[in-house]
DNA sequence: ATCTTTAATTTTGTATACAATTATCGTATT
DNA sequence: AATACGATAATTGTATACAAAATTAAAGAT
């Protein structure tokens, strides 16, 4: 993943097509498949073709997009397989990291995991719609959280790339109440053992916990 | 990592240029630090500017150059810091492939394995400098058989996308010869494990074999 | 001499025009 | 009716021109 280079805050044309675009697919404004054609968003965001296009080859690049030669862009698509390996990798990665962090994670970090751990806590409880996304916006920080505490730049730059095509909205999004409070759990003790600067146990758990949040059954979406 | 998309055989003006600048940077052309333009390298291939700035963009987000605003492009670089980053990511992950590799890979990777190995012993005998690019890559494709015979495919970008920065040649490479001589017995191991279809031996014996590539002292380049 | 400041040149960023390729749609043919 | 074909339109690929920014060079002050 390259996520620097055309991203400080600039007010670039560039960087606010990125920005533009890759909202829009995150939200799911394009459905997968479709034709992201340079001049729509051109016009749309008041720019000529040429930043968009370079715009929609970053995002490619950074995994929201597949632009193939003359046909141009569009959303990722990803099977069930793709899920799984994304998964498998993520799994691996994030409890590397997580075994690192173990050791040497900051008071501070830590009250922000506990943060986060509560703030999904009670959105879940609630179990509305809206509230899922937050649970997701936080879930995301707070396995970044961690895996910048393993001071890995590299491994932080990874995983997103490997979870990026994963964040994009999907329709149909069902919920099993019990996952989302196995996932709670998990995030307490994952704190625990980062506490506790156990690595293997904080390396096992979050293992465990995101194997968990792909098991296979259709119509479910993977979890936090 | 992101190999695909303006790649096939294609004869467009942008992927020329990424081949041509890429090979130019693999080759140690550009020394580290020193600015790349865009219009140099446009009229060395004849087109104009905007494909070889698109080529640039590809090879940043590809991990071969980093490109800042208004600053343009440049060579990449790398501490021993990142090095070890890296090595210990690839460990990881190589380890991984091979486990799963070692329960389905066919014979005629098997083979194709014993033959680089082979290659790899004779071209580390002779010893000459002209050898050690030959050793290089048959290693890398060494390396790219296992993981691909695993079958993930996301494993196979996400590893390449790590390498890529620690084969861009460099000055003063030193090598040791008894590890070097570890390294050739590794292959040989690494073989016979996945032929065991012994998951947890190829997994340890390809993180051994790694991790032992990046002993740090300097001077000694990382080994095959 | 060294360091600032200012002007020059160079280089990147974006817009626009045109070429090349692909997609769409109507027509003809079986 | 279904399919193949061809003209038309839409879209991407590349070149060029100009604007904006950064780098370099020169001039001036300390």
């Amino acid at each position: 993943m390259t996520m620097n280079e055309l991203r400080p805050h600039s007010r670039n044309a560039t960087t606010r097509a990125y920005d533009f675009i890759k909202a829009a697919v995150m939200q799911g404004d394009y459905r997968v498949g479709g034709r992201i054609t340079e001049e729509l968003i051109a016009e749309q965001i008041g720019v000529s073709r040429t930043p968009i296009r370079q715009a929609l080859h970053k995002l490619a690049a950074d995994g929201f997009l597949v632009v193939s030669p003359n046909q141009g862009a569009r959303v990722i698509e990803w099977s069930p397989q793709d899920g799984a390996e994304i998964t498998n990798l993520r799994a691996i990665l994030e409890s590397f990291g997580a075994g690192i962090a173990a050791g040497k994670i900051s008071q501070m970090k830590l009250s922000r995991l506990e943060t986060l751990a509560e703030k999904m806590e009670v959105a879940a409880a609630t179990g509305d719609k809206r509230a899922l996304e937050s649970i997701t916006e936080s879930n995301s920080e707070f396995h970044m959280v961690i895996i910048n505490a393993s001071g890995n730049i590299r491994l932080a730059e990874v995983i997103a790339s490997l979870a990026h095509p994963l964040l994009i909205r999907r329709r149909f999004s069902g919920f099993a109440p019990a996952r989302l409070q196995r996932s709670m759990a998990h995030h307490r003790e994952i704190i625990d053992a980062l506490r506790a600067g156990d690595t293997s146990w904080a390396s096992a758990i979050v293992k465990s916990h995101i194997l968990a949040s792909q098991v296979a059954d259709a119509g479910t979406t993977r979890l936090p």
